[in-house]
DNA sequence: GTCGTTGCAAACGGTTTGCACCGTC
DNA sequence: GACGGTGCAAACCGTTTGCAACGAC
C-alpha cells in the first residue's frame, strides 16, 4: 500500500490505518487516538495527528475539513457527500448522488479553476431528533 | 433591525455591521476587527467575536462555517454556494444554482431531518492559477 | 548506518471567557 | 438605574512542532 512512497510501516502507522478502515463513521483525530490506544497505549496524540496528516498526502486516507472546528477523518477515498447533526456533531455518509455534474455546471459561472466540491446536509440524526 | 430582539445598539455593533455589510467578500474575525478598527481604533477583538456570534444566532449575518481553520462571515443571509480557493484561502460566492433541490433530493436516502445544505467548490482563483 | 518515525512537552493560532467598568434603553 | 455590552487579559482547545531517542529498511 504504500511502496511506492517513502513512507515506512511502522506498528502505529499500521494500527491507525486499520482503526480508521473499521469504522464507518468519520471520527476526530481525538477519537482516533482512543481507539489506537487500546492497542497501543503508549501511542501520543501527535504521533496520530501525523500520521493522518502524512496517510491523507498519500490519498490512503481522506482528511474531511467538513464543518465544525474538529477534522474528521474517513478511510473511504471516494468522493461523497455527508450529513452532519447539528446537535451532537456525527456525521454519517450519504449514498446519493445528484443527478447533475455539479462541477461541470458551475464552471460557467466562475472563473476558478474546479479541484474538487463538498456538498454536505446539515440536520439532525435520528437520535437528536 | 434589532427591535424585536433585547439587543442595544452600540457604536461597535453598528459599525461591525456596517462593515460586514459594505465588502462582497467574506472575512474571517480577524478581518473584520481590522476593518471596524479604521473607525474604531478601541474596539477589541474579544468584542468582535461577540458580537459576530450574537448577530449571526439573531438572523441578521451568517456564519459561514466553511472549510479551513477561521470561520467566516457574511452580511448575505441568503443562501448560496461558495467557491473557496485552495491557495489563498479566498472564499467567493458563485451565482449558481443546480436545476434540482437538492435537499428534497437526498430525503429519501437518509434519517436525518435535514434543515440546510452547503455546497461548496474547492480550486484556485483566478489569481493563484 | 541512514533517515523516517516516535513520545514527549511546549508552542501555536483562533476563539472564548471572567471581570470590573461603561453606556443604552 | 438596570442590565446588556465593552476592553482587557488570561484561559481554552484542537493542532503543530522541536527535540533526542528509536527502529524500519
Amino acid at each position: 500500500m504504500l511502496q511506492n512512497t517513502s513512507l515506512r510501516m511502522t506498528k502505529q502507522r499500521q494500527v491507525i490505518m486499520e482503526e480508521l478502515c473499521s469504522v464507518i463513521t468519520h471520527p476526530t483525530a481525538e477519537e482516533i487516538y482512543e481507539m489506537v490506544r487500546t492497542r497501543l497505549p503508549n501511542v501520543s496524540l501527535g504521533t496520530v495527528y501525523r500520521n493522518l496528516e502524512t496517510l491523507s498526502e498519500a490519498g490512503v486516507i481522506q482528511k474531511l475539513d467538513v464543518g465544525g472546528t474538529k477534522k474528521r477523518f474517513d478511510g473511504n477515498v471516494t468522493t461523497h457527500s455527508h450529513l452532519r447533526c447539528k446537535q451532537c456533531g456525527r456525521v454519517d455518509d450519504v449514498d446519493f448522488k445528484p443527478g447533475i455534474d455539479l462541477e461541470s455546471a458551475v464552471k460557467p459561472f466562475t472563473g476558478y479553476q474546479i479541484i474538487k466540491h463538498r456538498l454536505e446536509f446539515i440536520g439532525l440524526c435520528p437520535d437528536c431528533q
